[in-house]
DNA sequence: TAGATTGTTAATCGATTAACAATC
DNA sequence: TAGATTGTTAATCGATTAACAATC
């Protein structure tokens, strides 16, 4: 990332920690215990707390969490209860796999273009969308002023003059799949989703053991 | 992860270092310097030192890392210099998009088998694979006798129960795309990649920067 | 030689864990 | 009441950054 953000490691559990508070809601659980959470995903139950309390929430002794207010303090303090407008770049396997994972929809991530350069691809249907030429991009960026751009581009693309395009229109984030660096000012935030990273850590780890 | 890995960090960094080490080797360069290397991706110099130091690499005071030598030992560090067989399980949109990329093979991950439950994919092929029935899974697990699995199912199958059979058949780490929590003994590795905690960090710098 | 870069030790910073009082 | 759980302060641990000697 290109600022320095605190609490990264806090701000990637809290998702986990939602998902069992919905799967609890689901079974009309009334409340939630720090530990019951640490437990189901094998944590500590004074870093679950301390990661609830950073996120708002408020427990009752002896009790844990009431359940109604976990989830939509959580969500709440997550911003996914609020959509946000993305447009994606690069409709390949892994793009696809995004606009049709129906589950972003629920951390407020609204897809509304598609876009590709591919001549073939443009017009055909992904779920509901339709692919969109690259080259409407910036008529579609001035009309519907999109929150996040998501690139899902092969490697070759000029993703640098893509950025620079999408930062002038506003952008204010980026879940860049590419394997390229992008540099770009400081008020547009960029999360790199690296593949290769998590294969680092994963053979780290089997090397590890053996 | 299960159990704890120090330095997670820095194995998270060396791929994009080994990245700029392949990029500066395809155009013939001699030698990169710790201070290039964190100018191309924002980093600190001291910072890309360590992390060279604990990869066992060694550069050359004024000049910097002998570039074919930077990309090996990086390589063998990585352990992306020896190919592990990986059974992939689900072949949805974000299984499709891992088995055509081909990029992963340069990462020493070779995917034999692919499988998938849906009567109407099996026999079809993906790339260079045959979609097999996860019937036959443990078959192919004695047979073959994979490293690791890469968990690209749909979020309702049950994972456990496969994660078992899986372990049991000696797989050494997971790859797991799910966001179900596994539970495994603890000599199997897992790397959970869950997209939504990307989302979640994402967010935050937004909301940060305004 | 002078400047740039590595490699390492020490200092700082942030994140995790421990300890424990408060409380339902 | 006793036991379990929250919430917070202090202690520890690990990762990053600073400082600087060594060196090509």
């Amino acid at each position: 990332m290109e600022s320095k953000l605190e609490f990264t490691p806090t701000y990637e559990r809290l998702p986990t920690y939602l998902n069992l508070g919905e799967q609890a809601l689901r079974q009309n659980q009334a409340f939630i215990s720090g530990t019951e959470i640490a437990n189901a995903l094998d944590r500590s139950s004074i870093q679950v707390r301390k990661d609830l309390a950073f996120a708002g929430l408020k427990g009752i002794p002896k009790r844990g969490y009431e359940i109604k207010q976990f989830v939509s303090g959580l969500r709440k303090f997550l911003g996914w209860d609020k959509d946000k407008k993305a447009f994606l770049i690069g409709v390949g396997n892994l793009g696809k796999a995004i606009i049709l994972h129906d589950e972003f929809a629920d951390c407020g991530l609204r897809i509304t273009d598609i876009f590709d350069s591919d001549k073939k691809k443009i017009g055909k249907k992904v779920g509901a969308l339709k692919i969109t030429d690259i080259a409407k991009l910036e008529n579609r960026l001035s009309t519907v002023k999109p929150d996040i751009a998501i690139l899902t581009l092969s490697y070759s693309a000029d993703v640098q003059t893509l950025c620079t395009t999408l930062a002038e229109h506003g952008i204010k984030g980026i879940w860049n799949f590419t394997n390229q660096k992008l540099v770009l000012k400081e008020n547009v935030a960029v999360y790199n989703a690296d593949f290769t990273a998590g294969l680092a850590v994963l053979y780290a780890h089997i090397n590890k053991q053996t």
